[in-house]
DNA sequence: CGCAGTCTTGATGGACATCAATGGTTGTGG
DNA sequence: CCACAACCATTGATGTCCATCAAGACTGCG
């Protein structure tokens, strides 16, 4: 077996500095010797098979994460059983910040294919933000993009119609895929509809619909798991609720204030 | 005039150790002397008219803030002129948070009433921080529990029916009221039913009918800005969906997963 | 193959938005 | 102090967006 070379490049890879996720992630703007001092801190990444929890509301809390691919959905669930999909988190982003007040995690997190993660102990990444003071503006940056991120997922929720928050969705994910330098017209969504769906607080059957009625007016070409945006401009209108280019049932809207 | 004694009176209520607030806000937990560090971060306490901004979104960052009486809301507006309210906050709480990532505010908080705020200049709380590591902890547990609450705001507008949503608020009150040691059953709203309305993504005649639905089933008493919590236990129950004592409509529900 | 999970499409209904009208409250200036 | 305006709050009648119910097609896996 070739076990041995596997490992050797996890060797390499685990590397911040060789990272090719340093530009988005907590390294960002830390020079070459911080960044050693950070490598202290990322004990073995882990990997987590399609399904697999990576916590779970109500563990202690003993470590951040940073997705390094795959990706991941952060969720609550109520006592009735039922839950909300808080967001879910691409490589380069960070997760578990909502457990820091309580020491106990309030929401979960979950694989949504095969994905690998760093895992920063908390104990260790305070310590050393205490003597990197740039890696700890950097933390305090990071975190605060997760604020802004909830933030517009509650305009989202509150202001917008079914079509324009799904029109919000592929926008957030084409530029998110943008940044990993992959195609951002080409989404692989990595989540089931009915992810979609309950994230955007709406039902699997009007998510669907959606899709349809945004394929046939030519803004998308859905197929299963892969979304192709043919009219990036057309769908940017659709966010703010600007309804050229829709088929079904016409159209008269006053959004709420 | 005794506006000597009244400046004294400030001079005496400036520092945290003697602030009514400091085991709720930044200083708790930290001891005595590093208190007195805090304090000189803390730059004159502003004052707020009713109506008034505190900062607005697209300005430029450059402190946080801690309200010290009466209240903020925080919101932001579309291009299209609409605004979502993000939420609230009464003394105690932090304020700007969302700025830490940008430089800029992505938000904009304005006073609901006439309001006082202990004014957080970042670099020198930075600094002080980076000295302090209880601070430095402190504020990431601060700054997490925004995160936490805002989770909760989301989970409210993706799942929650009207009813469910006011009661929810109603609830989440009634608890910050008395953890500030005042009566948890009498709420005096400092906002108006537009901005519940616009916090809830309802409308306001929305929720001023389920106001008069919750009087008149006996969970409150409902007096213009007076809210009394007749039945907490009811209103709790509410929160969840439990739909006993409601008279208009008869009701079958099943709520969305 | 068969079965379970996922996705799509159609028909119906309900919760809440919209439209409309009125009364109450606050503030301002003569 | 009153009059006026501007805003806030309540209540009723109507409409609509999207949830619900239902059924079928497709995919993937043991």
């Amino acid at each position: 077996m070739n076990s041995g070379v596997v490992l050797d490049l996890n060797q390499l890879r685990r590397h911040c500095s060789v990272c090719a996720l340093h530009e988005l992630c907590l390294p960002a703007g830390i020079d070459r010797q911080a960044m050693e001092r950070l490598d202290d801190v990322v004990r073995d990444r882990r990997t987590l098979e399609k399904g697999k929890p990576l916590f779970r509301q109500g563990d202690v809390f003993h470590a951040l994460y940073v997705v390094r691919s795959g990706s991941l959905k952060t969720y609550v669930e109520s006592p009735t059983g039922e839950s909300q999909i808080l967001g879910f988190s691409l490589p380069g982003e960070l997760v578990g910040v909502d457990a820091l007040a309580n020491d106990r995690h309030l929401c979960s997190a979950e694989a949504l294919e095969r994905t690998s993660v760093c895992e920063l102990p908390f104990g260790q990444l305070d310590r050393v933000a205490r003597e990197v003071p740039a890696l700890n503006r950097q933390l305090l940056r990071v975190i605060s993009r997760e604020v802004a991120a909830e933030q517009h997922h509650l305009v989202t929720m509150g202001k917008q119609q079914a079509q324009e928050r799904l029109a919000t969705f592929l926008r957030s994910l084409s530029e998110r895929y943008g940044r990993l330098s992959r195609d951002p017209n080409t989404l692989t969504l990595p989540m089931s509809r009915y992810d979609i769906a309950n994230y955007l607080g709406l039902v699997v059957e009007t998510v669907s619909r959606l899709f349809g009625r945004m394929e046939n007016a030519g803004v998308l070409e859905v197929s299963r798991k892969t979304i192709r945006i043919l009219r990036p401009d057309l769908l940017t209108a659709l966010c703010n609720g600007s309804s050229e280019a829709v088929p079904e049932s016409s159209q008269v809207r006053t959004p709420r204030s």
